[in-house]
RNA sequence: GGGCCAGUAGCUCAGUUGGUCAGAGCACACGCUUGAUAAGCGUGGGGUCGGAGGUUCAAGUCCUCCCUGGCCCA
C-alpha cells in the first residue's frame, strides 16, 4: 500500500541523504590501541606541559599512599590507583594545578624475608652476610619491583610525575625520616620502656599488628589453683582460686590474678569427682558462678555444695601464692605473694571469670600489673625459650612447654584440669608461625604526655572531612584506645632509629648536633651510614666518646616512614603545599597509613597532613567473597587491560560504589564492555554526524527549538553533578549517570529524533543547523567529562574531530553558559516524554498486528490534554511518525492506523503529497526542495 | 569474641526527615529497523526490598534479634 509509483523510473536519492561520516571506530580495540596512546603523551610528554599549562592555578594535591613493592600489581592497588587517577584528572580539568607524586613503600620484613629466602636457596646463612651487602640486597629488590609496578601504573592510564615519584628508601626520605625520628626524640615523646609486645620466636622480631594475621589453631589449656594465703574473710583461706588460661607457657610469668568487681563468685565445696578428675574431695574452690556449670563438666567436678556467693569486690585484698611455689627445680623462685586484683576486662564468658595475670604477656596483664606496682619479669627470650627469670624451665621453648607446665603444677597440687581448645591465635603474616606477647625493651612515643599527641589527633580529626564520613568515627574510636606507638624493630632493611644512649645514665642523648650530623650523612649516602664502621664516633663527634654510648640498632617501623611521606613529598623543593588536599586508600588504612600519617604530623607540627580522607572497599569476586589463591577467584589487573582494556577497568572502578565492597568477575566485565560500546558509539555517532562541522553554522540559543534547549538544560545538571562530585570527592553515580544519559537521553530520544533532520533536511536548514549545534556542544561536554575516567578513548574522540589538537587532558571542563538552565522546560518535557511512552506502547501494540513496521509507516491520533502542549508537526518528530493528530481528552490515549499516501523515498515519510511532483514523483514536498537546492529547505 | 559497615530484580546501582518507592541502566525474551548495522529503536517477564518479630493509621525507609558477607581489632 506503501509502494511508490512504478513509474517514472524511481531515482535513486540515496547520495542526496546526509549520512554520518567518521574514521572514528566503532570497536575500541583497546588492548591494541591504549598503548599507542600511551607512546603519543610519552613523546609529546603531556605530564610536562600540564604542569606548565597550570602554573599559578590553584594547587590541589592528592598525597599518594605508597603501595609496597614487592610483586606485582594486584586488583586493590589498581583500584586505588584508578580512582585516585580520576580524581586527580577531574581536578586538573576543573581548573586546578593537580600534580601528583606517586611514591613507593620500600623497607619492612617481607622484602627482607624475601632476600632471605633467596639466601637459605643458595644455602647462604643470613647472619654471616655483612648488613650492608644484605641491606643493598634488599634494595635491589624493592628497586625491582619499584620498576615493575610503575609500568603497570602506567599502562594503566595513570599520570603523575613518574620521573619525580618519591620512595622511602630514596636517600632524601632516609634522611628526612631519621629527622622526624629526631623530632620525636627532642620534644620528648620518644622514650625506650619496658613492654609486651607482639613477638615472634621465628623471625625473632617485634611484630607490628599490621603484621599479623589470625589462624584457628588447638591450645592447650589449664586450670590452675592459686591457694589463698591471706584473706580478711575466714572461709576463703585455704580455699582456691581457680583460673583458667590458654597459654599455659605464661604461668611461670604470672604475678597477680585478676577479677571481675561486679561478677557472682561461688565458693564451691568439693564433695565428689569424677574419675580421671584432677580436683580433690573437701577442698574448696572460688569460681564464677555463672562458669560453674562449664567448670564442672571441664573438671570432672562431682557432689558439691555452694557454701556462699560473692561479689568480686570482695576479693580486694587477698593474696594467693603462686601455683609453681615450693617447684623444687625453682630453688624458691616463686615464692613470693600473688595479689588479686580488679579487672574491668574479666568476663564470665569463657574460664573461670578469673584470669592470672602476667605483666610481660598481654595487653591487659601489662596495664593491669602497671596501676599495682607489679614488676614486668622477662621471663621468655627473643628464641622462645625461658630465660633465667623463668626458674625451672630455663632453656625450654614456650611451644613446649605446657606438659612441664602441667607436670608440675600436679606435682604441686595446684593443677585442677587440663584440656585443648580450637580458637583464633595471632600468627605472623610472613612465616604463619604463632607469635607470642614478650616484654622487651623497645622505644615508644608517648600518647598522652606533653605533647598530647592522642588529644590533637582528635582534635585534628574533627578538622577533617571525611567521605564517606562514617570513617570519622572509624579512626576517631582507634586514636581514642590506641597505646602507645611502638616504632622499634630487630631488623636490618629499614631506617635505623638513630638514637645513641647514655650507659651511664640510660638516657637517649638529646643533641641536635649530632641529629644534623646523622641528617645529613643520610642525606648524602642514605641510612647505610648509620651501619659503617665508626659511625658512632663520627656522629658522636670529637667531644663524645663513643665507648660511653649504645648505639641503638633497631630500626623503624615501616608506618613511621610511610607516615612521615608528607614529611619528604610536600615540600617546597617540589612545589607542594602542606598539608595535602586529599588522602585517598582502601578502609584498612585507617589503622594503617591514615593513622600513622595522623600521629606523625601531630607529634612534630601539631596538625594532619590532609583535609580530607577518602576510603573505598575491598575488592571481592562475583559472589562478594574475598580474593584468594586459594580459592582460584582472583581477578589480575593484568589480566583485564590485556583482554578488555584500561578504560574498560576504569569504568569499572566508577561504575561502582566505591565506598562499599566491589565485586568484579568474568560477568561484571563483560557488563561494563557493553556499557562502554553505548558510550562509544554515541560518540561515535557525534562524530559522524559533525563531518564538515564549522562554527559558522551555531544557532543562537535562543533560536534553537525546544527539544535542542532541552539538551542543554540536560547538559548544564550533568555538568553540576560532575562539579560538585569534584569538589566533595564523592563519585559515586556520576558516570552511571552520564551513561544514563548516552544511552536514554541521547541514543533512544534526542538522535532518534534529530536523525530525520540531520540526514535529510538541507544542509543549512535552521532545524539542522540547530542539531548540529547541539551535537557540537554534547561532543566537546562528553569527551570532556568522560576524559577522566575512559583516557584513552576520549582522546580518541577529541582528535577525530580535532587531529592538530594536543590532547583532550590539556582541556579543561567546559564552562557552560548559565542561560542553558531551563528548570520550567525540563519539567515540560519530563512530562511529554512520559506521554510519549503511551504513544509508542499503541505503536507496539500496532506492530503486533502487523498494522505497522517502522514507525514512519504509522499515524497516530493523540487523544488527551497531556499531548496539548505540543503542536502536530512536534509529536510527528517527537514520535517519527508521518502523522499525528492530537485531540483534547482527560485520559491520555493514542490510536494508530497506518498512514495514507507514499513512502518518500528519500526520507521514508508516509505522506499524501508524495507523488505530486512532477519533477520528483516519489518524494516528499521537503525533499523534493531539498534536492532541487531551493533555499529554506 | 568485640567495634564499624553492608545485604533492593541475574549484574551494577537510585530510592531526602517513614505515606504512588518498588525504580533506572545492563543482561534476557519477543518484535521492528537495515541510512549509527559485529550498530539502532520498541515492548515485555523478572524482586514478599537478607530472615523473624515489634512500633505506627502507614516501613526497603524506625527498634530488637538472627543469618550472610566485608574491614578493623582481640
Amino acid at each position: 500500500m506503501n509502494d511508490a509509483p512504478e513509474s517514472p523510473a524511481a531515482r535513486d536519492y540515496r547520495g542526496t541523504v546526509i549520512l554520518p561520516k567518521t574514521d572514528f571506530p566503532m570497536r575500541g580495540d583497546l588492548p591494541k590501541r591504549e598503548p599507542d596512546w600511551l607512546k603519543r603523551w610519552q613523546d609529546q610528554d603531556l605530564w610536562g606541559r600540564l604542569r606548565a599549562r597550570s602554573a599559578g592555578r590553584p594547587k590541589f594535591v592528592l598525597h599518594d599512599g605508597p603501595p609496597y613493592a614487592n610483586g606485582p600489581l594486584h586488583i586493590g592497588t589498581a583500584l586505588n590507583k584508578i580512582l585516585k587517577d580520576v580524581i586527580n584528572r577531574a581536578a586538573q580539568m576543573a581548573g586546578h594545578d593537580a600534580d601528583y607524586v606517586p611514591g613507593w613503600d620500600c623497607h619492612g620484613l617481607p622484602i627482607e624475608w624475601k632476600v632471605e629466602e633467596e639466601y637459605r636457596a643458595k644455602k647462604k646463612n643470613k647472619d654471616e652476610v655483612p648488613v650492608l651487602d644484605f641491606r643493598a640486597e634488599c634494595r635491589r629488590y624493592a628497586d625491582h619491583w619499584l620498576g615493575v609496578q610503575r609500568e603497570e601504573f602506567k599502562r594503566l592510564g595513570v599520570l603523575g610525575n613518574w620521573e619525580g615519584r618519591y620512595a622511602t628508601m630514596d636517600f632524601g626520605s632516609e634522611a628526612v625520616i631519621a629527622e622526624e625520628i629526631g623530632r620525636f626524640l627532642m620534644n620528648g615523646s620518644l622514650y625506650r620502656g619496658l613492654r609486651p609486645v607482639m613477638w615472634s620466636p621465628v623471625e625473632k622480631t617485634a611484630l607490628a599488628e599490621a603484621e599479623i594475621e589470625y589462624h584457628d589453631q588447638v591450645s592447650p589449656t589449664l586450670w590452675a589453683r592459686f591457694r589463698i594465703t591471706e584473706a580478711k574473710a575466714e572461709d576463703l583461706r585455704g580455699a582456691s582460686v581457680v583460673i583458667w588460661t590458654t597459654t599455659p607457657w605464661t604461668i611461670p610469668g604470672s604475678r597477680a590474678v585478676a577479677y571481675g568487681e561486679e561478677i557472682d563468685y561461688a565458693l564451691v565445696h568439693v564433695e565428689g569427682v569424677a574419675e580421671g578428675s584432677h580436683l580433690k574431695v573437701g577442698e574448696f574452690l572460688l569460681v564464677a558462678l555463672a562458669l560453674l556449670p562449664q567448670f564442672e563438666k571441664d573438671s570432672g567436678l562431682g557432689a558439691h555444695s555452694i557454701k556462699r556467693v560473692l561479689k568480686g569486690a570482695e576479693l580486694a585484698g587477698v593474696i594467693a601464692a603462686h601455683p609453681l611455689r615450693g617447684m623444687p627445680e625453682a630453688q624458691g623462685g616463686y615464692g613470693f605473694p600473688v595479689p588479686l586484683l580488679p579487672g574491668d576486662f574479666v568476663t564470665t564468658e569463657a574460664g573461670t571469670g578469673f584470669v592470672h595475670i602476667a605483666p610481660g604477656h598481654g595487653e591487659d596483664d601489662f596495664t593491669l600489673g602497671r596501676a599495682h606496682g607489679l614488676p614486668v619479669p622477662e621471663t621468655v627470650g627473643d628464641d622462645g625459650t625461658y630465660t633465667m627469670q623463668a626458674p625451672g624451665f630455663v632453656g625450654l621453648h614456650v611451644w613446649k612447654a605446657h606438659e612441664p607446665v602441667y607436670a608440675a603444677c600436679e606435682a604441686l597440687g595446684t593443677l585442677a584440669a587440663k584440656g585443648k581448645l580450637t580458637h583464633s591465635y595471632p600468627h605472623s603474616w610472613r612465616s604463619k608461625k604463632p607469635v607470642i606477647f614478650r616484654a622487651t625493651p623497645q622505644w615508644f612515643i608517648a600518647m598522652d604526655d606533653a605533647n598530647a599527641i592522642r588529644t590533637k589527633s582528635l582534635a585534628a580529626i574533627a578538622a577533617t572531612h571525611f567521605v564517606p564520613d562514617i570513617g570519622r568515627n572509624r579512626i576517631g574510636s582507634m586514636v581514642q584506645n590506641r597505646p602507645d606507638w611502638c616504632i622499634s624493630r630487630q631488623r636490618a632493611w629499614g631506617v635505623p632509629i638513630p638514637v645513641f644512649v647514655s650507659k651511664q645514665s640510660g638516657e637517649p642523648l638529646r643533641d641536635p648536633a649530632v641529629m644534623d650530623r646523622i641528617v645529613a650523612a643520610f642525606r648524602e649516602e642514605g641510612a647505610d651510614a648509620w651501619y659503617k664502621p665508626g659511625a658512632a664516633q663520627r656522629f658522636l663527634g670529637p667531644d663524645r666518646d663513643a665507648d660511653t654510648y649504645e648505639q641503638v640498632m633497631d630500626i623503624v617501623d615501616v608506618w613511621f616512614e610511610s607516615g612521615s611521606t608528607h614529611a619528604f613529598t610536600l615540600t617546597p623543593e617540589r612545589g607542594l603545599p602542606w598539608p595535602a588536599d586529599l588522602y585517598l586508600e582502601g578502609s584498612d588504612q585507617h589503622r594503617g597509613w591514615f593513622q600513622s600519617s595522623l600521629l606523625e604530623a601531630v607529634g612534630t607540627r601539631g596538625v594532619a597532613p590532609f583535609k580530607a580522607i577518602l576510603t573505598h572497599g575491598f575488592v571481592l569476586d562475583e559472589q562478594g567473597r574475598k580474593m584468594s589463591k586459594s580459592l582460584g577467584n582472583t581477578v589480575a589487573p593484568q589480566d583485564v587491560v590485556s583482554k578488555s582494556g584500561a578504560d574498560i577497568l576504569r569504568l569499572w572502578v566508577m561504575n561502582t560504589d566505591v565506598t562499599e565492597d566491589q565485586r568484579i568477575g568474568k560477568n561484571i566485565l563483560e557488563q561494563q564492555g557493553e556499557l562502554y560500546r553505548r558510550i562509544r558509539n554515541t560518540l561515535r555517532w557525534l562524530l559522524g554526524n559533525l563531518d564538515g562541522f564549522d562554527g559558522s553554522e551555531i544557532v543562537p540559543h535562543a533560536e534553537l527549538p525546544e527539544l535542542e534547549r532541552w539538551v542543554l538544560h540536560r547538559l548544564t545538571e550533568l555538568d553540576a553533578k560532575l562539579r560538585k562530585a569534584q569538589r566533595d570527592h564523592d563519585w559515586t553515580g556520576v558516570y552511571p549517570e552520564i551513561h544514563a544519559f548516552c544511552s536514554a537521553d541521547l541514543s533512544a530520544f534526542y538522535f532518534d529524533i534529530r536523525k530525520d533532520s540531520l540526514y535529510c533536511d538541507a544542509k543549512d536548514s535552521p532545524r539542522r543547523r540547530a542539531a548540529r549545534t547541539v551535537i557540537d556542544q554534547l561532543h566537546r561536554c562528553l569527551t570532556a567529562w568522560l576524559a577522566p575516567v575512559l583516557v584513552f578513548t576520549a582522546e580518541e574522540a577529541w582528535l577525530a574531530r580535532f587531529p592538530e589538537a594536543e590532547s583532550i587532558h590539556m582541556q579543561d571542563w567546559p564552562v557552560l553558559p548559565e542561560q542553558w538552565r531551563d528548570e520550567a522546560l525540563a519539567a515540560k518535557w519530563a512530562a511529554l516524554r512520559e506521554a510519549r511512552g503511551v504513544a509508542t506502547a499503541a505503536l507496539e501494540v500496532a506492530r503486533r498486528d502487523g498494522l505497522i513496521g517502522a514507525s514512519l509507516q504509522a499515524k497516530v491520533t493523540l487523544v488527551g490534554d497531556a499531548f496539548g502542549t505540543l503542536a502536530p508537526e512536534a509529536w510527528e518528530e517527537v514520535l517519527i511518525a508521518s502523522q499525528v493528530m492530537v485531540a483534547p481528552g482527560a485520559e491520555p490515549s493514542a490510536k494508530v492506523e497506518p498512514a495514507a499516501g507514499h513512502k518518500c523515498d528519500r526520507c521514508w515519510r508516509v505522506l499524501p503529497e508524495v507523488g505530486q511532483s512532477a519533477a520528483h514523483p516519489t518524494l516528499c514536498r521537503r525533499c523534493e526542495a531539498v534536492v532541487e537546492g531551493q533555499p529554506g529547505a
